[in-house]
Parts: C-alpha cells; sequence; structure tokens
DNA sequence: ATAATTAAAGGTAATTTTGTCCTTAATTAT
DNA sequence: ATAATTAAGGACAAAATTACCTTTAATTAT
C-alpha cells in the first residue's frame, strides 16, 4: 500500500506525538529503534517533516532531538503524506491509467471510488493526535514488539 | 496502490478477455501495444499469468499468442493478483507493523479494517468477464489513448 | 522436411527505492 | 572559548523493481 519511507513518516510522526514535548525532545537513535526502521534512512525521512510542511520540529545539539507542537497535532495524517510526497497516491487510477476521469473512466473506477474516498477521508479526518493517543492504550505500537 | 508488474497485469488480462478467443489469439506486439506496457516486460508478465494460477493460455507458433477461456473469465480478479503474487496486499498492516492483528492492532487498524475489506470484496467479486464487458462500452480503455 | 512465427526462458541493464556513511552546522554544557 | 552532542546535508551503496535482449522451444504453414 505504502512504501517504506511512508510507513516510518507515519510510524515516527505517530511516535513522537506520542512520546515528545518541547521539553522533551527524541533523538534519531530513540526513533529509530521505537519504530523499527533504519536510523540512517529515518534521518532522511525526519528531515521531509521537518521541513515547509512543518509536521515536526527538530533542534541540533545536546538534548535536541525531534519533538511536535500541540497545533501540529492538530494536523491530519494527511499533512504527513504530503510531507513525503505520496499525497497523490488516492487520485491515482487504480489500473495506472493516466486518462482515467469521471467521464473516461476505467474499467475499474466507479467501482474503486468510493473505496478511494474512504481512503481520502481517512487521512483528512484523522488528526496525528487522535491517532497517537489510541497508540497509549490497548493498541498496538512501538517498543512493544513490532 | 499496484506496482506496475500488477497494473500491467490486470490490463493485459482485461484486454485478452475483451479481445481474444480460442480461435482469435493475440500476440504479445498487440497486448503490450494496447495496454501500453513494454513488451519485454509484459511477457513476464504474461508468463506467470499462463502458469499454475492458469489465468489466460497461450500457444506458440504462427497464428500463436494469448487468449482466455470462457470459463476463465468467470475467475474473480482476485486470481489476477494471485498470479503476480500481489494477493497478499490486502492482508498487511496499513503501517508495515508485522505483528499488527485484531487482539494486538495498530492505531489505525480498526478505521482501515473496513476499508480493506471493501478492497477485498471489489477483487474477489468482481470477475474478468464482468470487468472486461465495461471495457468494451462507454469505459476508458486501451487503444483509446491511455 | 523446412522455414517462418510466436511464446518461453534466461541473462543483463537501467531505474527507483531503500539504506549507509561521512562531513558540516547548530546548539548546549562546561 | 572549548568540547561534546545532535540533526542537516551530501555522496555513495545495496537491493528491488522495471525494462531489455538474445537464444531456445514449440507450433504452424508451406
Amino acid at each position: 500500500m505504502f512504501s517504506k519511507a511512508t510507513e516510518y513518516a507515519l510510524r515516527a510522526t505517530i511516535y513522537i506525538a506520542q512520546k515528545s514535548s518541547i521539553t522533551h525532545k527524541l533523538s534519531l537513535a530513540e526513533i529509530a529503534a521505537a519504530i523499527d526502521s533504519p536510523p540512517s534512512f529515518t534521518a532522511k525521512i525526519l528531515q521531509l517533516l521537518t521541513k515547509d510542511n512543518c509536521v515536526i520540529n527538530s533542534v541540533r545539539g545536546p538534548n535536541g532531538g525531534f519533538y511536535i507542537t500541540e497545533k501540529s497535532k492538530l494536523l491530519p495524517l494527511k499533512n504527513i503524506l504530503e510531507a513525503v510526497n505520496e499525497n497523490d497516491l488516492f487520485d491515482k487510477c487504480i489500473l495506472g491509467l493516466k486518462k482515467c476521469s469521471e467521464t473516461k473512466p476505467c474499467p475499474l473506477h466507479f467501482q474503486y471510488k468510493p473505496i478511494k474516498q474512504e481512503l481520502i477521508h481517512l487521512f483528512q479526518t484523522n488528526t496525528i493526535q487522535e491517532i497517537s493517543e489510541k497508540a497509549d492504550n490497548e493498541y498496538l505500537f512501538i517498543n512493544n514488539s513490532i
């Protein structure tokens, strides 16, 4: 479904939302260990997340690391996908046809359409905060045997 | 969503179901041109489709090529995914967690679950025939400006 | 039988994705 | 100020996917 990069971006952001604050930043090493991802590759992805889209923040130096603001926690998951450039995923034709559209649909277009819309809805309505709160409770996550 | 290989497999099979019969087989060249795919790569994928799973058939030699039987047309699209080994796609955790399950769900598990089931339903209930008939009518396909 | 045609099969090459490493810049603590 | 720590950034490497090419096997038409 998603690329590894996107999976790591989602997992990392959820973990950061769970565990970090402006006064308690998380190091790359901790994050990568927690979400079971290769540290160096994860570094690249965290860079994307701190860029223009600014889902998360970072500071260098001792006691530096990554954190997320309360304001950013209110962003929908979609913003994470945008940050790693996988946001157009749900716009694409399921058969990969460039010209598939409402007026010239592919043979699966109208069957896939409602599913696509539910996917979009899922990522547009759920905030980082809402999802990260689930990870706190009886839900599986991270450092909890992936 | 799908890999290129799977997209080509779906498009090729739908096209073959549209155009071929036991008495009118389609060459690799025609199929690849029609579905806008690289011929050599498409050849590999068609081989997979003719293997054990046997979604389509082939014969070599003059007037040979690929075709699909009426019986095979009644198979669900899922069989195409199986043939190219992308059938487990819908079983996977959306966050890529190996241990995600009903009892230890990831934070997105229960939100993604109904969508996943609709995807499975889509590929299990629609037959190759049903979908290929759509491609005949006002639907976009193939040789029709991709 | 022979030649022509077509898919099968295998190896190779290009591209993309994933992953690593090393240097630089920023920040902090001393 | 200096040293230590941490992310940023760039170059590089490995792996996977996608794409190509050449030879072989099967089939058909002559």
